[in-house]
RNA sequence: GGGCGAAUAGCUCAGCGGGAGAGCACCUGCCUUACAAGCAGGGGGUCGCAGGUUCAAAACCUGCUUCGCCCA
């Protein structure tokens, strides 16, 4: 028999082989069935899993775990990036550790590390996405450095390169000085840091006047190519085309007139370093300015700096200044904040400047992206999202691809010494122009998300025109964080569209930040992350998932909290628990291995109990409405409600019911007919409900499916999705059930207001009118075990007893509860108060309701009657609370 | 500067036009043969503030405050 307590150690492992070795997370790929897709968002060689995989991931597999139960073709295709610069430098690191510089290690040798790298921990990925319950198609899983996305990535790369889509140039770029390498402009991460302006003078060639330029970085001044000035501005207006000599290298520069400049800030003069800040190289552009490169891509100053040559940047800052402040040129200096840009990867500041780069016209690319989606061709969940995405491509600027690192797809150009370049989709073996074959190619390789932008189709065997990429694309779903939007999400969008002439995905599902429970980013310098493995462990997956699930509402952040854990790990035990009560009592059929008689809700048996209605009424409530939330993307209220159900309706409340007739003495038919049924549709119930709870928590709900009689699938993994059933919908039966848990709950109250223990029976008297004696009659049985009652009378004439307790219900029901001994008059008359108080409240609110002209004219009827019955309902508590009141004094 | 999100019970959060909800914490009583990771009962809220729309607002609109994020 199962123990007590669940143990998911045990059963994960175990269950997680029983899939694999079934083959059921292999997609057909049959032509004739619907395909459902996910491709993975491929997470980081650098190495394992956090917090956020496993949000997102246990959301993919929800979702294509629930698709899988209703018969589409369903794949997840998993698989890995090589995270090119994140890579790189978390191997240069370790290499650092044992001594090795990686730069003398020579590019073939560190290559063959990073290889061997990526072998360990993509081993390691996978085995987290096994522990955390992925069913991804094992069998397609790709590598974005895998021969065939390789492929892909160079058919791209040359295509846009003939289509002059992708180019070479020199413009302004990001550097990172650590990474040493150029960063696109969403890898650079601007923060406001408090800084410094500095005000310098530079002395008017003509006559010494001053001109006074500010910056919050001085030491750019040493390529300052010109000062510029507002054409409106008046107070300059006479010294356009006169010249400055720039301190410190006595250099004699131009004084421009440009729309950029701002006349309201400082003193409306602004000093133009072509060579350094983006909007200056714009400036020089339109006035031709000279590009002087004073800052190198070591982060020392150049040959240019002068007598500054060779000094670190910030070094030089300092430098600079204080030699300004020595000839008296600088005017003032002020506290400023300012946005600062950091390298993505490693923090260092980013320095602007011109380098020769490839770069990827993004206009022409951004437009079907930007169409695609007004047309609803994909369409984001929650829709807030389509704003972000909107307003990235609409002000697009061209994409620079090329990164000065070793690991990742090495740019496919050729350069020749005859000044030839060369793209092509085969390495060429000789200069097409001058037959040369000292060909040298780019050291360069791409961004990481050039390769990850392809990843929808390159996955699926593009560019071959396989059966794969024919059935599966486009994608149905892509799962992924709102950090991502620009740089992949967007990045695959056109990229899909360029080359499939179809979007990649359908639905973007964006998920929130998992933060700490503090609500703070878990980050490696914090030190705050929290292993979802270790939670797993200690936990199990389900727990984890569930957790996770319940957290989440569509793009919102969630807290990981260790109280919500242990919520989901006793919601775990629940399940567990309230499984094993219905297998432990499945009697001798089960014994002797026969089968139980089936519970087949298209031909419904005949001694239907109340209670039986009411629970199938439930379930059914509970798999239409949980299906609908799963189809709305909102899983964490779909799992919400199935908690709800099988914690407060079937553990509650029928479990409880249940065992009047399960244990049920004699071997009369009658007898064993009550047994039968409420055994079959303990097993039913417990069937349906480990089906849809299925693809939040795989693991118990297969463990546990596997256990029942009367299965007709092999796993619950592909068995068949529940759909609602008319059959089941008993309205009536569910609403006397409702006054019933009414009654029970009351005389529990009671008992409980004069501290009776469970074991203690006492008489109660129920006064009943109307319609619901009957039932309440035949319902007897289960009211006195429910409340523990021995003596219990029914009548519409039952009369108070002197000493007694009251509880009034709706309309039509009172219950007493008479107390021989001696009641605390004044606690119940001030509990009778409290509730007078409430109904009176509540009368106010319903009056106030009904007595409006505007309300009774204009409100829906049915609204306008349920008030109605409400205030009529509430009136009569109203009446008998009075008149228990008036007993008491 | 522009945009987005959050503000609901002590804590963490659902709810997003028609009776203020959950989990945890708290108080009371129970080891009742599925479960003490449990059972039963209970207390606790001018739903950030101010206007407006509506017969009806926690929910919709406008403004404001506080916090967070993104972009420039």
């Amino acid at each position: 028999m199962l123990p007590p307590v669940y143990d998911p150690d045990q059963v994960e492992m175990e269950r997680y082989r029983f899939w694999l070795d079934g083959d059921y997370f292999r997609a057909s790929g049959d032509p004739d069935k619907t395909p459902f897709t996910i491709v993975i968002p491929p997470p980081n060689v650098t190495g394992s899993l956090h917090m956020g995989h496993a949000l997102n991931n246990t959301v993919q597999d929800v979702l294509i775990r629930r698709r899988r139960m209703q018969g589409y073709d369903t794949l997840w295709l998993p698989g890995c990036d090589h995270a090119g610069i994140a890579t790189q430098n978390v191997v240069e690191k370790h290499l650092a550790e044992e001594g090795i510089d990686s730069r003398k290690l020579g590019r073939e040798k560190f290559l063959e590390r990073v290889w061997a790298w990526k072998d360990t921990y993509l081993k390691r990925i996978t085995k987290q996405l096994h522990r955390l319950g992925c069913s991804c198609d094992w069998s397609r899983e790709r590598f974005t450095m895998d021969e065939g996305c390789s492929r892909a990535v160079r058919k791209v790369f040359v295509d846009l390169y003939h289509q002059g889509l992708i180019y070479r140039g020199d413009y302004m770029i990001n550097w990172c000085s650590r990474c040493s390498t150029a960063l696109s402009d969403i890898e650079v991460e601007h923060e406001t840091e408090a800084s410094t302006i500095t005000h310098i003078r530079y002395p008017l060639s003509e006559n010494g006047k001053m001109i006074t330029v500010a910056t919050t970085r001085p030491e750019s001044m040493l390529g300052d190519s010109a000062v510029a000035v507002h054409p409106d501005d008046e107070r300059y207006r006479g010294l356009v085309g006169k010249k400055v000599i720039l301190p410190l290298l006595n250099r004699e520069i131009p004084i421009v007139a440009d729309e950029y400049v701002d006349p309201e800030f400082g003193s409306g003069a602004v000093k133009v370093t072509p060579g350094h800040d983006p909007n200056d190289f714009a400036i020089g552009q339109r006035h031709n300015l000279e590009v002087i490169k004073v800052i190198g891509e070591d982060a020392r100053m150049t040959a240019e700096a002068g007598p500054y040559e060779g000094m670190d940047r910030f070094e030089c800052r300092r430098q600079v200044v204080e030699d300004l402040k020595a000839q008296g040129l600088i005017e003032k200096i002020e506290n400023y904040e300012h946005s600062i840009g950091h390298c993505q990867r490693c923090d260092t500041v980013v320095e602007p400047l011109i380098s020769r780069q490839w770069f990827v016209k993004m206009k022409p690319l951004a437009e079907p992206a930007i169409e695609a989606v007004k047309e609803g061709r994909t369409s984001f969940v929650p829709p807030r999202f389509t704003r972000v995405y909107n307003d990235w491509l609409e002000n697009i600027r061209d994409w620079c691809i090329s990164r000065q690192i070793w690991w990742g797809h090495r740019i496919p150009a050729w350069y020749c010494e005859c000044g030839q370049v060369i793209v092509d989709y085969e390495d060429p073996e000789s200069c097409p122009a001058c037959r040369s074959s000292e060909l040298k190619q780019d050291p360069d390789v791409l961004d990481t998300w050039f390769s990850s932008a392809l990843w929808p189709f390159s996955t699926l065997g593009w560019p071959d025109k396989t059966d794969d990429l024919e059935h599966f694309y486009p994608t149905s779903v892509l799962v992924t964080g709102y950090d991502i939007i620009f740089f992949w999400v967007a990045r695959m969008m056109f990229m899909g569209l360029a080359f499939m002439k179809d979007v990649p995905f359908r639905t973007v599902y964006i998920t929130g930040l998992v933060r700490d429970a503090l609500g703070r980013k878990m980050s490696k310098s914090l030190g705050n992350g929290i292993d979802p493995l270790e939670v797993i462990e200690n936990y199990g997956a389900d727990t984890l998932r569930f957790t996770l699930v319940t957290g989440q509402a569509p793009g919102n952040d969630q807290r990981f909290r260790q109280e919500s854990v242990e919520a989901g790990r006793n919601f775990a035990n629940k399940i567990w628990n309230a499984s094993r009560f219905v297998l432990m009592n499945l009697g001798e059929q089960k014994e002797k291995g026969e089968k139980l008689p089936q519970f087949d809700p298209d031909q419904l048996p005949e001694n239907l109990n109340r209670a039986d209605r009411w629970i199938l009424h439930r379930f059914n409530e509970t798999v239409k409405k949980t299906d609908r939330l799963f189809e709305e993307y909102e899983l964490g209220e779909a799992a919400r409600l199935i908690y709800e159900y099988l914690w407060n309706d079937f553990c509650d409340w029928y479990v409880e019911i249940s065992k009047y007739h399960l244990y049920r003495e004699g071997e009369s038919i009658e007898a064993e007919a009550d047994r039968n049924r409420t055994r079959s549709i303990l097993v039913f119930l417990l069937d349906g409900v480990m089906r849809i709870l299925h693809p939040l928590m795989p693991f118990i709900s297969e463990e546990i499916w596997q256990q029942l009689p009367n299965r007709r699938e092999e796993a619950l993994v592909t068995a068949a999705w529940p759909g609602p059933a008319e059959k089941l919908d008993f309205p009536g039966e569910a609403e006397e059930m409702e006054l019933f848990q009414q009654v029970v709950r009351a005389i529990r109250n009671l008992r409980s207001q004069v501290k009776l223990p469970p074991d203690r029976k006492a008489p109660v008297i129920i006064r009943v009118g109307g319609r619901s004696t009957a039932f309440l009659e035949e319902e007897a049985h289960q009211v006195k075990r429910l409340a523990s009652v021995d003596t219990l009378t029914i009548h519409p004439e039952s009369e108070k007893p002197k000493q007694a307790l009251t509880a009034i219900i709706g309309e039509e029901v009172e219950v007493y509860l008479p107390l021989e001994g001696v009641i605390d008059i004044d606690a119940e008359k001030a509990r009778l108060r409290k509730e007078l108080s409430q109904v009176e409240t509540e009368i106010k609110r319903t009056e106030g309701k009904l007595n409006s002209e505007g309300f009774l004219k204009k409100a829906p009827a049915e609204v306008v009657s349920k008030e109605k019955s409400r205030r009529e309902e509430q009136e009569a508590r109203l009446q008998k609370l009075q008149q228990r009141l008036q007993e008491l004094n």
